[in-house]
DNA sequence: GCTTGCGGTATTTTT
DNA sequence: TACCGCAAGC
């Protein structure tokens, strides 16, 4: 058997369609767990192969860059070769990679620097200053969102401006420009610059587009349901006119909509490719039946989706436990008990928690301390976020660039050396006046400086050039150590507290990746260059712990077994002001990664009443758990008296007062908060929770929330078509329905 | 220029 | 409820 065969006999009849597949572009629909990654590498190694790629002619991309490390290294180890010379790596890093080598044509500074989200906020607040914004009227926050949205879909600032329809829409225009300005002067572009740039740069540069078409003849994308506009468009200028493109994804687990993400590139490849052959991966290697099923009849609901099947290859399991916990409390007892049985036969590290937003995660915590189980929250505050961390690495981006503004100004005041408000206005209008940027200035100690702080910054330039000449020689690890040592960054955190030995840690852990970065034979502008594209997935230890996972995080991994927690219809679907149907379609495909996560055991949980943001809320039960079908779910609540599937049953005639059990309420607005059991002091105007209400304008809604009393009386209100509105309600007419 | 306290706010976060 | 960012005081 010659090693092509030996490849194709770990494959079934589909993955082996996608695999043989010749030239020409390729989509793959890859149904959850039905071995997408397998498809993608052996493809890559079939190829190869079969003499048909070289691997200098392939790219392949992915989101991650642990996926793309991984995937590099299974295609190495399949083919017992090298991929060197071809390119495995994020959208990010290839675009980053074009921009650098291109840095004239792409209209950037030879040496710019990546401004992160952090930079990128303090920019917008220096924008938001300068325009005499009131933050009241739009967040930085908000602006960010709206600026990157603009950009993940391929519109600079006057195309926005052109398109805007409204002040509100105008000023983000307005802010966008300004934006741009503020980080082109400060020699810096953020993360969507860099599909942005290097997707203008291809469009203005045939003979350099030409050159990549030649050279990469073979492009691979992974997760191709969560590419933007912009991602979709490199990929498509990169093909060429005769595109050996090969496209996975599945667009029942796109969830990064809010990301900018476009389902519609996926759904719509074929309009792209019209020559497109599309290969449908429809057997699951992952889940046990009942999981499957359960898993499907969420999905189905959706529309914007390719109907497919998928089918178990694992055979019969365990049913889908489904439990009403009372509260959040309890919620997190079961799934401890549980776990607790289930370590007989499973180890920690095979078991996940998963739910929407990282604020459910404490519960869980609190219960597995006091239990002494082994446990992590995935994500949380990220490694490469830290403020030490960031700190030291403003200071290495002033060694290698050393006209970074963004990096001075952050570095200049850690640690605390006396140069404040005063002073920085000083340095910024000798900068302003000089026409030099800012460190620039610095470095020319302008005569308006106090002689104190004349001496701060003097010592500051001194040290950077120290450091600079340092960093000439010696490898990036010593350079971090030093940097760390004669900063006096290190010294800050010399207490033995916690906190402290936490961040000492932390800065450890910095040079230890500086040190790992110069045995891949980066310099410290590679490393840091590296580090600015690295997230926290590439640096999650896999120890034997629970893992404590939002849904976003937990996509693309598998568990023995899955703890699905949170299914109140508000919090998956998760509903806030504003979201409409398309979100809900999405919340649908994040519960559906969820359940797809697990292979052998998942259960399905919700809490009768929640604490959230310090408030008490009942919740019904997710629409999504309605939909799971009853005959594969083991419902462990009934033994408490309580059943969830009652919900669908036609609502009792006579309710007996149980307050906030939120099955038996009726079916109104998102989530009902709940008075709590002991209080529930009747409103004199007769106003209550739940309490159905017409608005002249906005219609239809449920009071959510009664405040205060006589005129101070406000009405928390969500209303079917605005949302959440509060009122007044002597001054708002308000019809009782 | 650093500490303390108040008020406003509150998703998800591949790069 | 808990955190973070900003504003006023030392």
């Amino acid at each position: 058997m010659n090693r092509l065969e030996a490849l194709l006999a770990d494959l079934d009849e589909d993955q082996k369609l996608a695999v043989m597949h010749g030239e020409g572009p390729l989509l793959v629909v890859a149904g959850a767990g039905s071995g997408k990654t397998r498809v993608l590498t052996y493809r890559i190694a079939a190829l190869m192969e079969l003499g048909l790629a070289q691997p200098h002619e392939i790219l392949a991309v992915t989101f991650t860059n642990k996926a793309a490390r991984e995937m590099a290294e299974r295609v190495e180890s399949l083919v017992r070769g090298s991929l060197r010379g071809g390119f495995v790596g994020t959208f990010h890093r290839f675009a980053l990679q074009l921009l650098r080598n291109h840095a004239r044509e792409a209209r950037l500074p030879e040496r710019f620097v990546i401004a992160d989200e952090d930079e990128q906020r303090q920019i917008l607040d220096r924008v938001f200053k300068k325009l005499e914004i009131p933050s009241t009227r739009l967040t930085p926050r908000a602006a960010r969102s709206r600026i990157s949205a603009a950009k993940n879909a391929l519109l600079g600032p006057k195309e926005l401006e052109s398109r805007a329809r409204g002040d509100s829409e105008r000023l983000i225009a307005q802010l966008y420009a300004a934006y741009q300005d503020e980080l082109r002067s400060a020699g810096a572009v953020d993360f969507d610059d860099m599909l942005l740039g290097a997707v203008s740069l291809l469009e203005r540069h045939d003979v350099l587009r030409k050159s990549l078409i030649s050279r990469f003849r073979w492009l691979l994308v992974d997760e191709y349901q969560d590419t933007n506009l912009a991602q979709a468009r490199l990929v498509w200028l990169l093909g060429g006119k005769t595109p050996n493109l090969t496209a996975v994804g599945d667009e029942d687990q796109s969830i990064y909509r809010w990301r900018g993400a476009e389902v519609e590139n996926i759904l719509n490849f074929e309009a792209a490719y019209p020559t497109a052959c599309i290969v449908t991966l429809g057997r699951n290697y992952r889940s046990a039946e009942p999981i499957l099923r359960a898993a499907a009849a969420v999905i189905e609901r959706n529309s914007r989706r390719r109907p497919k099947k998928l089918s178990s290859e694992v055979g019969s399991g365990a049913p889908v436990v489904v439990y009403l916990a009372a509260d959040e409390a309890d919620e997190a007892r079961f799934v401890a008990d549980e776990i607790g049985r289930l370590r007989g036969s499973v180890s920690a590290g095979e078991i996940a928690v998963l739910f929407r937003v990282n604020a459910q995660s404490r519960p869980f915590e609190a219960e597995m301390v006091r239990r002494a189980m082994p446990y992590v929250v995935v994500g949380g505050t990220r490694f490469w976020e830290r403020k030490e961390v960031r700190d030291a690495l403003a200071y290495l981006r002033l060694l290698v660039a050393p006209d970074d503004v963004l990096a001075f100004r952050r570095a200049i005041h850690v640690p605390a050396r006396g140069i404040g408000q005063v002073a920085m206005d000083h340095l910024e209008s000798a900068a302003g006046a000089w026409g030099v940027p800012l460190p620039e200035a610095a470095r020319r100690l302008p005569e308006e400086l106090t002689p104190r702080a004349r001496l701060a910054v003097g010592e500051f330039n001194t040290l950077l050039v120290e450091l600079r000449t340092l960093a000439a020689g010696a490898p990036a690890a010593e350079v971090v150590r030093q940097l760390l040592d004669r900063s006096g960054l290190a010294a800050q955190y010399g207490s033995e507290d916690e906190e402290d030995r936490a961040r000492r840690a932390n800065l450890d852990q910095l040079v230890a990746a500086a040190a790992e970065a110069t045995e891949r034979g980066l310099d410290l502008r590679g490393f840091l260059d590296e580090v600015a594209l690295l997230t926290d997935a590439d640096m999650r230890r896999e120890g034997d712990a629970v893992q404590l996972s939002t849904l976003h995080a937990a996509k693309g991994l598998e568990f023995a077994a899955v703890f699905l927690v949170g299914m109140e219809d508000g919090l998956l679907p998760l509903r806030r002001e504003g979201n409409g149907e398309a979100d809900e379609e999405e919340e649908r495909r994040l519960a559906y990664v969820g359940m797809t996560r697990a292979q052998r055991r998942l259960f399905l949980t919700f809490a009768r009443v929640r604490r959230v943001n310090g408030q008490l809320l009942s919740g019904r039960p997710s629409p999504f758990l309605l939909d799971v079908p009853r005959e594969v779910v083991e419902d462990r609540t009934a033994a408490a008296g309580r059943d969830p599937f009652r919900a669908r049953a036609p609502q009792p005639t006579r309710r007996v007062a149980k307050p906030s059990d939120g099955f038996h309420e009726e079916r109104f607005g998102p989530r009902t908060p709940d008075p709590g059991p002991r209080s529930s002091p009747r409103h004199p105007d007769g106003w209550r929770p739940g309490l159905k209400v017409r608005h002249a304008t906005f219609g239809s809604g449920v009071i959510l929330q009664v405040q205060g009393t006589d005129a101070q009386t406000r009405l928390v209100v969500f209303f079917d078509r605005t949302g959440r509105k509060t009122l007044i309600p002597s001054l708002a007419k308000l019809e009782r329905c």
